[in-house]
DNA sequence: GTCTATAGATTGATAGAC
DNA sequence: GTCTATCAATCTATAGAC
């Protein structure tokens, strides 16, 4: 069963058009982050979630509306990651709960990821907005938290920029590069695999920054 | 004076159509980094070097003839970037070189890295070939390189996959997210940011692995 | 709200004069 | 080799019956 039709079985209450709307936004993903924005056709999307063509344009005014909700999800998901900049004790734990969240997310949203990236390369014309508010504020805010904790002696002098953009780059290759890897690695990642990367990615980085063996 | 005409000055002498071709290729890449395969025009390339669209047609057959091209020329930079593999005598300067290589390229081919991150977050469907051959046997290869560093207790013993993933996303990042990092820098990276990015990224990953101080 | 049918615009590719 | 003109296919978006 396509998930529009699981959306349509609870039709009777009030969260309908949210399920719909949903399922549409899953479907839209995958076949933006398959062919691109340019290469996606609203057929395929709504061929991905049986509803006819005609539908996706009662709910979304185009497709470009429709893109941007699912650049604006991948968004919001990442951003609540680094929650453990500010929940967490010391930078060795705040910066391994977060490597290792990206590294989850990168498994399990890969197409948002992908999607996102796209549209970063082809110059954000849809979401430059975000760019320029709400990820300048997070990113600034980040980086005032590492230049605390290199303040305080814990983690060597280093740019906060070139860090987090570091993080970024290599989490989120799992996702974008995912193809290449599983070619090179003759097959999708085992869990031992992920895990392994995962540690491998965070040991580096910790240890880079002077981090390791503190923790 | 646009490539195009650049190159039809030369037109008396025998690499003629080379130069053309060359010129086509340029305003190709450019398009489809830009656009996306599905997004870029033949028209809009036409346009960018100075050509009826159908002179492009005589030249290339097919739009995806001409898109396989651009991915094979980024594809051969990049694997010459990693003639240090070979050539340096030690493990810091055989990294800290590619590193570096790989982080200019990522200035000076930033279009040719965003249209090879395309194909590949696209599932590679032109180029697979070169994934399951070339690429493969150069990855197997340098990894050996890497074994028989850590094996000789050089480097800290490392999945060398991870490590070169590592490597590839965060000198590409700056090539394929060059927009995401100009707006939240409020700017291009000036030459000494360029210098700083590098440098940093070595010293990470050069410290991660357990090599920095030894060099 | 859902569907069929189609308008209106754009595209890759080609034909044929020069 | 180069250009203009155009075909055939495909796409987004909408109109209108149900």
């Amino acid at each position: 069963m396509v998930q529009a039709e699981k959306a349509e079985k609870q039709g009777s209450r009030a969260g309908a058009r949210e399920d719909l709307e949903r399922a549409i936004i899953d479907a839209a993903e995958r076949v933006f982050a398959e062919a691109g924005f340019g290469g996606a056709t609203m057929q395929a999307i709504a061929d991905r979630c049986g509803l006819p063509k005609a539908n996706l344009h009662y709910y979304f005014a185009s497709k470009q509306q429709l893109y941007r909700r699912v650049v604006e999800r991948i968004f919001h998901v990442w951003l609540e990651a680094a929650d453990s900049f500010e929940s967490s004790a010391t930078p060795e734990v705040a910066l391994r709960r977060y490597i290792t969240r990206k590294m989850e997310l990168s498994r399990t949203h890969r197409f948002g990821s992908k999607v996102w990236a796209n549209e970063v390369m082809h110059g954000a014309p849809i979401i430059q907005d975000f760019l320029e508010t709400t990820l300048r504020d997070w990113t600034e805010s980040r980086a005032r938290v590492i230049r605390r904790w290199i303040a305080a002696g814990s983690v060597r002098p280093v740019d906060p920029h070139w860090l987090l953009y570091m993080i970024w780059a290599t989490t989120q290759h799992y996702a974008d590069f995912a193809h290449q890897i599983e070619t090179l690695n003759q097959g999708p990642l085992t869990d031992a695999q992920w895990d392994e990367a995962t540690d491998t990615v965070c040991a580096i980085i910790l240890r880079g920054i002077g981090l390791e063996g503190k923790a």
